[in-house]
DNA sequence: ATGAAAGCGCTAACAT
DNA sequence: ATGTTAGCGCTTTCAT
């Protein structure tokens, strides 16, 4: 490995030279500039990291907490956390958690470990532990897609959009409607107290029973929550999934069992992802704003690590329904 | 932050034993290596990274180049190839390439910057400075779904494949079949490759425009394509798209052209991503056998890393036809 | 078994 | 403007 060392003996300069010019200091005489320039570029020398960020204690480098078995949405989300923060400067590094306490654990043990600039949550992690040490160590922090006290968070009105997402139905002249959704994580939780809120706010009967809850937010689950709406009741003629992988494991199994979507059933997601625009049928839904979210989280993160600004603040962003072809005005 | 330095402190002795201690070496009287370890667990201290791999000249990272477009296979394969790094002992860094030079120059730095003990490339890079640098240094590297001379490999038989994957078509009967695919990489070449080898072999006459190229192996472009393929001559009833995305496209616009499939116009595509087999009509695809790559993947990569073994040939994996609903046998 | 000291590659404060 | 020096947190000789 090339090192500073060896440019500046290269150059017969100290190394500390080689460091203003490389960290583009002004006071350096333009024709040694010149000449380390020359000498780095034909060694190809590239200052190293771990050496830089302990002497500067910081990185340039923030963590993103994610579940390793992210989904399409928080897939586009972080691609484009990603490019904002190139563009202030940072590098990323990603901590994959799964659902167990013990690989949270682990998380936070490698967080600690690294020199981290900040971090960014876009999974809701559990335990207490991992927040009292955002909190004790001032480590610049943002979550995304949920909140926790004393920490900026960047999200939709979850259960607003759910409120939404139902009226439409409702508005379609939709009465019987059911829910899929998630209890694992708040967000679940909160899209289906929109859906209850809908509900009541429109005088429609439910019962808890109206939502069946999966253990995780895919199709394969979305399958296993059709099937369950059936086998409890098959009079219904709308469902809102909490997710869009969860509605076309809806729609599939709908598909299977000569039900039609949207004919007979009309079906409603959350997110729209990337590939919901092309599936058969195109999947009515909730956009949320992705670029903008995105290059928030990036933009407030950067801001409280240079001190700029560092209130906590929850920022709300609006979402949009997007109809499309899975949903339909209700048979009379 | 806390360091090796107040815990020695704290426990009255020196940073080298505490030093002996984490990283249990046995020369340390059992005694202090109880009073340390419960130090350590009540400060919840944990050795800073950047210090370790300074020393070290390692750092129990491997880095992963990856398109920043990774594709839902490219997905599938890095989170099975972490899991299966992460039992070895490894982190894992990502270097996410945008399709132009400067990208991937900038992502030749970065990597000279990072103290990696191996990368994994699940993305072929164009600039031969990098390949360069991989073999100059010697640092262990893999490449993931293509090869390069010098460098170990893991990927199925790509022109077998689709060779296989158009015999299935025309094993139903199909004579006049298209194909979609990409030249922005090398597999998106080596499919068409066995596209026209096996219709070679079937003796159906074929020509360069039976295949349209698109730019990216997306479902929009899959539209494009198919767009494109009904516009040069509707007289088709088979096509084989070179990724599950470009079929997902592909089914769209013949649904919106009133073409259904598979009964007019059968398609397969080529990966089994996940969706696949949730979507309406389920996929005939090739897959891949993602398990068992990633975890030779990682196994090799280990291999070279822990010098027990440093050969660079290619390892060629299987793949299988899955036959689900977008392909029936040609009208006749 | 333990500690002192050197050094990994780099930057910044301090001299000159 | 430039070089010398100290030190970031850690591990590893080398003494003891």
């Amino acid at each position: 490995m090339i090192s500073i060392k060896d440019i500046a003996k290269q150059a017969g300069m100290s190394a500390a030279t080689v460091s203003r010019v490389v960290n583009g200091k002004n006071n350096v005489n333009a024709e040694k500039r010149k000449q380390i320039l020359e000498i780095i570029e034909e060694t190809g020398y590239v200052p190293n990291k771990a050496a830089r960020s302990m002497v500067l204690q910081r990185s340039f480098t923030v963590g993103i907490v994610i579940p390793d078995t992210f989904n399409m949405f928080q897939r586009q989300l972080f691609s484009i956390i990603e490019r904002y923060l190139e563009t202030f400067g940072y590098h990323t590094i990603f901590f994959f958690v799964q659902f167990e306490t013990s690989s949270e654990e682990t998380c936070l043990n490698r967080l600690k470990a690294e020199t981290l600039d900040g971090i960014i949550l876009i999974h809701e992690i559990k335990i207490p532990a991992f927040y009292d040490y955002l909190l004790r160590t001032g480590l610049p922090a943002v979550t995304a897609t949920f909140s926790y006290p004393g920490i900026a968070s960047i999200h939709v009105n979850e259960e607003q959009a759910s409120t939404d997402a139902v009226n439409h139905l409702i508005g379609l002249g939709h009465r019987k409607i059911k829910m899929i959704s998630g209890d694992g994580f708040t967000f679940g939780r909160q899209r289906a107290e929109g859906f209850f809120q809908a509900l009541t706010a429109a005088d429609i009967p439910w019962e808890e029973r109206s939502v069946v809850f999966v253990p995780h937010y895919t199709s394969e689950f979305g399958m296993y929550g059709m099937r369950e709406l059936l086998l409890r009741d098959r009079d219904f003629s709308a469902v809102f999934a909490a997710t869009d992988e969860l509605a076309i494991g809806a729609i599939r199994v709908l598909k299977d069992e000569g039900i039609r979507a949207p004919e007979d059933v009309s079906v409603i997601g959350f997110d729209d992802i990337d590939i919901s625009s092309y599936i058969v049928p195109r999947l009515t839904t909730i956009r949320q704003p992705l670029g903008e979210m995105g290059e928030q989280i990036a933009l407030t993160l950067h801001r409280h690590i240079s001190g700029m600004n560092s209130d906590t603040r929850q920022q709300v962003f609006s979402y949009r329904l997007i109809v499309r072809e899975s949903t339909c005005a209700a048979a009379r």
